[in-house]
DNA sequence: AGCGGTCCGTGACACGTCGTCAACTTTCCG
DNA sequence: CGGAAAGTTGACGACGTGTCACGGACCGCT
């Protein structure tokens, strides 16, 4: 559609030949279909078969490039993850006090989530019975890297020696119930979830900001 | 193969007719496989198939017990959470102060699931690549009651007005991810993890206990 | 341009699971 | 004892799974 180039190099340079494009276009289209799909029936009622329905594609080209729905599923929230983790290292490598450290963590993640529509729509619904998550590769190792992040400010002096893989764990199993309920409710307020975390983890149930009243709950 | 009983009364007593006879035990027969076979190959991997092979009984008699898999599944964990319900709630209404509701519950849970060997060993083995967590209704109730209980006690003056959804979500979240790690480690050790929870939901981090040096991570 | 080699999309296939159902067996009760 | 009700059985059609031989399009070389 650009200049039609009389007829000249067949460049290497930005498209990289039919064969790599049409294989990167294909993928695409296969990650696109699958988040639709995901998010339409949940990770459970889907098939591989719904999948390839949803794309141009036939069945069999599917495994040309995942082995299975487990195998897609994880890519797209290796995405997830990949997006998230180096934005929630800098400001913890930055933090200059556990405020920081933690207030940051519990910040970034609620703003991230509360802006990733698809992914969170999948673990929707399967809530009707069940609700499950799934810890991929890439979400593992940002686990760990929390961990090793707490032991470095342990060793400098900004953690006092606590257990930093219970601590890791707490960080996380807070993030992601927490993350659960913004989702749940009629407003999604990120900066409250976070403040509300936050001071859990700096001073304990003592120290949490006062609920505005209108949580009635019932009725 | 008690007393013979030359030919009385067919007494409707202690065993309610045949028929209910056999109906509670193809019951608890499939059960059993199912818990056995969960444990064996996970949530995923296993099909109604596989739970009925491990049975004398046919395909089609499994669904006159259960409509699915996903359904068996929730009847063994609602049967777990029955049984750690009530003992959770009682404790939580003696409660006499902030740290005996919060210690009591982390403490009992913790003690709970390190008992729990079957449920532990199916979300162990989707652990593989991926984990996920089954939130029943019964599971869900006892959220709720986690809930009420929470609104109770600051009704009461026992806790600080703090929003009551988010605690108890915070709770529910250690909760659970704190007995993952506790199945992971070499010594389980619920006491040490409670005391570990209760200490950060009292005072936060700066009062948690000094983890033992050993904790060395690699290596 | 033309040509072999390779890559990869295609859809049919064999196999297994799903949930159902008509036929059969066992229990119940008059 | 005999008829009705309850429950079990296994075969069945529909569907999903992963594979593979086929064939057409692309690549690089002459």
């Amino acid at each position: 559609m650009d200049t039609p180039l009389p007829k000249a190099a067949p460049v290497r340079t930005a498209s990289l030949g039919k064969r790599e494009q049409t294989k990167a276009q294909n993928r695409e289209l296969i990650l696109d279909a699958a988040r639709q799909v995901f998010a339409e029936l949940g990770f459970g009622a889907t098939t591989v078969r719904d999948i390839i329905r949803a794309t141009p594609l036939a069945s069999g080209t599917f495994y040309n490039y995942f082995k299975s729905k487990e195998e897609i599923y994880q890519a797209i929230q290796d995405d997830v993850a990949l997006a998230i983790r180096p934005r929630l290292r800098e400001e913890r490598l930055n933090a200059k006090s556990v405020e920081e450290f933690i207030s940051s963590t519990f910040r970034t993640f609620f703003e991230f989530v509360s802006e990733d529509r698809v992914n969170f729509q999948t673990m929707r619904h399967s809530a009707d019975t069940s609700r499950f998550r799934v810890d991929t590769p890439e979400t593992i190792a940002g686990f760990a890297e929390l961990r090793e992040d707490i032991e470095k400010a342990i060793a400098a002096g900004l953690f006092p020696p606590v257990d930093a893989d219970y601590l890791m764990a707490a960080i996380v199993g807070v993030a992601f119930e927490i993350a659960e309920r913004i989702a749940h409710r009629p407003d999604h307020d990120p900066a409250a979830a976070a403040a509300f975390a936050t001071a859990l983890f700096l001073g304990g149930i003592r120290t949490l900001p006062v609920a505005a009243p209108l949580t009635a709950g019932t009725a």
